[in-house]
DNA sequence: CTTGACCTTCCAGTAGATGGAAGCCCTATC
DNA sequence: GATAGGGCTTCCATCTACTGGAAGGTCAAG
């Protein structure tokens, strides 16, 4: 089948599937007019890059999982640890962000907002932990 | 005062003023070696875009952040709506990165991870949403 | 035969830096 | 005066994961 059609059923655009295939991530046949060639198994592993690219797993990440999903022998604790190490990078930038919201809140919260120039936001970027 | 001075100063590697310098952020006098020569005020720059960046401000809101700051007729409810919709920002990744977690976790959880093949997080991603 | 949708390749750009090479400059030491 | 080191300069390349667009080939319908 065309990329087209490809991506339709991968739910992948086809610029990002063209780029897929430029960083050796899948190989389809050509036919003979050039025109890519998809089969069936190469719409799995699409399908398969697009739900663990969207589950947050890096490029490199998918080029492991695919590898592990091609090994017919693979242990699924492999896979498990790359989960686990995915869940603990997601909590970590969950903390993150937490933290940065309370600081953001707190300046938000002390500011009067109004037409004066005087903001305490302003004053605690210029601060800038000056010691 | 040299760029190593700055850097040091404002806690941003050396190579970031520069990069700042070349995005038009911040413009130091020159020495007459050809140094880059920054005052104070500039090492207040340089810290309020450390300070802004550390909270998670993309550079385009830094920049309107620092004309805010040399503003002196700046309202500080114009400071106050950045700082929200920011916040806002923040809080759709948390949420965001708290279902993927969800997602994860439930997929890691149901893996018994050992040194047979079959896998449900594999189960998964190739499934990925056949309908 | 033409139109329009689809396909091809290639080049550039996004955000925000970071790494490295080649080559000055400055200070200290011998 | 020579030399060694550290710091400074510019410029170019690289990273992530695409996305946009131009120029042009292909195909099916009317």
């Amino acid at each position: 089948m065309n990329i087209g059609t490809a991506s339709k059923q991968s739910s992948l655009p086809a610029k990002t599937i063209r780029y897929y295939e430029d960083i050796d991530l899948i190989r389809p046949a050509r036919a003979e007019n050039g025109y890519r060639d998809y089969s069936e198994i190469d719409v799995h592993r699409l399908r398969f890059l697009q739900r663990s690219r969207s589950l947050g797993f890096t490029i490199d990440e998918c080029r492991l999982l695919l590898s592990l999903y091609d090994d017919e022998n693979r242990a699924s604790a492999d896979v498990k640890a790359i989960a686990k190490a995915k869940i603990a990078e997601v909590d970590r930038k969950i903390v993150e962000l937490e933290g940065l919201k309370d600081t953001l809140s707190a300046l938000a919260q002390n500011c009067h907002g109004d037409e004066r120039p005087d903001c305490p936001i302003m004053d605690d970027l210029a601060r800038a932990h000056e010691e």
